[in-house]
DNA sequence: TAGATTGTTAATCGATTAACAATC
DNA sequence: TAGATTGTTAATCGATTAACAATC
């Protein structure tokens, strides 16, 4: 097994395919082939195929591959096999839907700390978290372990809350809101793009 | 300027160029290099002059790009300077942030439809917006002429208002639940998946 | 055995990168 | 003029695709 680090694309297609795997086996199925896999990350067979024979022989011929051995595999390959902390900023409509649901929650994600900037939301619950002021984060991210943050606040928040958030010395900020954010070294953002997404499947409806 | 159809990659870094450009000039500046262009989109800006330059010469060497041309250009070249309909399926907390936000707005699409299957939010307003029962959804996607769907409905509901969606003869699906989703012939199904997003950027910094 | 699907090859295509002249 | 950034070339690398033998 090649123990080099991956490149870009072959890190974010095992990421997908790990993602896959995970709702595939909730879903009671044990087994799934490179074409049902192609179906639902958008990768052509073959290189799935390709990507998970140069790791290890996974699957069997004329059968497929086994979810969960090969979600354990690409999980090891990936070092994610561990639990990993999340801050979530912003506690309006849309970060309370994702701390209800187990988007994070499935794929070894906890969320393990709220932080909201207006008063009357700080103090109440949500699940088992307390909400808690944006001026305790950086105590909270250092006792918590917290490396990922996720944004749920208005745009025009979210400037100020991603330098919170980098000032607390978290690695992974991830943007679920349309502002755009500077960049700070050492710091990735990811920043959700729907539209721009939305744009890209039309074209190929409208042409 | 070339009247091919894009690559598949090609209209992938337009569209994302575009929802950048907006934002860009949602914040007030009129100059954009391809530089910053990068930073914000993760593209190699060597990349990105060379799509721009192939669809025709669109920046001022030592200046840059101006943020509103390049967006009406690029408009074109992907045929949506256009309104387009979108039907929103659950009235969660999910739900209410994508109609009250502006992700969608800002890039010619209108939400022009609400949906649920819960009879208490029935009838509620939303915005502009009266929640309408799902059983209305043929009708009101034929009259109001809408081509996406956006599912914001927990992971057990999602098939069904899928299905519902594709009977409705909706084009594109927007997938933010978690749960896989069949596809059908002639429907592109677009899945978020923050968490494998998160694993990927997980894996560059765990390496 | 028959059917299905992996693993693998080879050929093509698109993306990435460094470098730099052109020019604002 | 000096500094900055585009447009463009060329070389390399990774992704896509078709095809098919291997094998479950």
């Amino acid at each position: 097994m090649a123990e080099e680090r991956l490149s870009l694309g072959q890190a974010a297609r095992l990421s997908r395919y790990l993602q896959i795997l995970t709702q595939t086996s909730k879903a009671g199925r044990n087994n799934i082939s490179s074409k049902v896999l192609s179906e639902h990350s958008g990768v052509n067979p073959t290189q799935i195929r390709r990507d998970l024979a140069a790791l290890g022989k996974f699957g069997k011929r004329g059968v497929g591959y086994d979810v969960d051995y090969l979600k354990g595999q690409i999980k090891e390959i990936l070092h994610t096999s561990g639990q990993h902390n999340i801050a979530l900023l912003g506690c309006g409509n849309l970060g309370i839907a994702i701390a209800r649901s187990n988007v994070f929650a499935d794929h070894g994600f906890r969320i393990s700390a709220l932080f909201e900037t207006d008063p009357v939301k700080v103090g109440q619950k949500v699940g088992d978290l307390v909400v808690q002021h944006i001026s305790e984060i950086v105590e909270t991210v250092k006792d918590r372990n917290i490396i990922v943050g996720v944004l749920a606040v208005p745009p025009k928040a979210a400037p100020a809350a991603a330098n919170a958030l980098i000032d607390a010395n978290v690695k992974i900020i991830f943007n679920y809101s349309e502002a755009l954010l500077d960049t700070a070294p050492g710091v990735t953002v990811h920043s959700m793009s729907p539209a721009g997404e939305l744009l890209y499947a039309l074209y190929f409806y409208l042409s």
